[in-house]
DNA sequence: GACTAATGTGAACACTGTTCGCATATAATA
DNA sequence: TATTATATGCGAACAGTGTTCACATTAGTC
């Protein structure tokens, strides 16, 4: 937001001002548009500095990507709460702020989940990775019970899968290309609904035979 | 397969060879470490060869992506074909298609939806594209009635961005990490059979209100 | 066999990530 | 305060990348 972020000469907090760098470069341009030198020239300090914070390029953006984890947990708590407070659905919120979140972010979510470009068995990635399963079973925990906090049942996996597949679709897929950001909300919104009948309490499913 | 694939000194189809060049480095070391002058050396051929077939890095990486968009094609159309064979459930058939496909060439289910890094409008990559989404409606046409062939419903969405999203979470994901293929393929089975109850003809579901 | 179009080449350009010895600013110590 | 020691930033260099362009070579055509 800040013109310039408050370029301290020495002793800035340069780790923090190359990640705003990605940030602002990636919303911009594009995460492939994202490079060290013009995240460097961004924060107006040489290309070798980087590497006093950061041992890669690849470490950079792993901590981005961490950064956006942390960011969507926030928002899908946030969404949560709201959902609480308004008597709607958790499960609906929480799924539709995974995809808001995808829609107006779509770089930050492509960091999130590059496994190639970024040190998935990162502690901090891990662990951020980790807060956004717990958040995500926590606003399904409304509509199913779970026994099992670390793993994932199929529904749970379902629910998801469906919402994390559709995200994607809208941002790196050939799905309402056309359409605009409330459509495609619109439609991700009556995918939820789609679901439901599959979370009924009552009903029986029966674990893949053959 | 072969040792060098049949270098034809002059006038050999330069560009199917640059394509499989692209599929063996992105088989073996990743998607990320597919280089124009790789695959050029590997052909046998100047880097600067290459650019009379494609005009960019993004066209050779377009023209990759086309191609395994139609090997998805076919996967899942045989899996129908086999299901139909079997008697068996041609839906489960295409979504676990679909996902064995993702978990076996990961690099090239990654290509098949980098938006940044290919040209997505390109008309053969778009016909590749629309050729796929026939191919899921078919094989969920078994299950479900579709009207417009053109557009997803919501219950055909969730189908696609469930299996979609799945295949992404395993690939690209933090899912199942320490399993073996063969154990996402059952947790792929329960999750596709979990989506079940969404998919009951005689159940009514209602667009999003509010 | 001469002409034209297609296809491959080699050298160059700007740019990338990365390294390393050197400079400087901050912090700690005496 | 003077002097270390440590953290942080810099400039120049390196190999590797995508890409261009004038040039060489081959294939196809009259």
């Amino acid at each position: 937001m800040s013109p310039t972020e408050k370029k301290a000469y020495h002793h800035g907090n340069l780790a923090e001002s190359l990640l705003n760098a990605v940030d602002e470069i990636a919303t911009q341009f594009g995460l492939e548009a994202v490079t060290l030198r013009g995240c460097a020239k961004l924060v107006g300090v040489s290309p070798s500095s980087a590497f006093r914070h950061y041992a890669d390029k690849r470490a950079l953006l792993t901590a981005f990507a961490t950064r956006a984890l942390h960011q969507l947990s926030n928002a899908m708590d946030a969404a949560k709460v709201q959902a609480h407070k308004d008597g709607t659905s958790a499960f609906r919120a929480v799924g539709l702020a995974y995809i808001e979140f995808a829609l107006e972010k779509p770089a930050f979510f492509r960091a999130m989940w590059r496994e190639e470009a970024i040190y998935s068995n990162d502690k901090d990635y891990v662990a951020a990775a980790n807060k956004l399963s717990a958040h995500l079973k926590g606003g399904f925990s409304d509509t199913m019970r779970d026994e099992d906090p670390t793993s994932f049942s199929a529904q749970e996996l379902l629910a998801w899968s469906s919402v994390h597949g559709l995200a994607n679709l809208f941002v790196d897929g050939p799905v309402a290309k056309d359409k605009t950001k409330a459509q495609k909300v619109i439609k991700a919104a009556d995918m939820i609904q789609a679901m439901a009948p599959a979370f009924a309490k009552t009903h029986k499913w029966k674990a893949s035979d053959q």
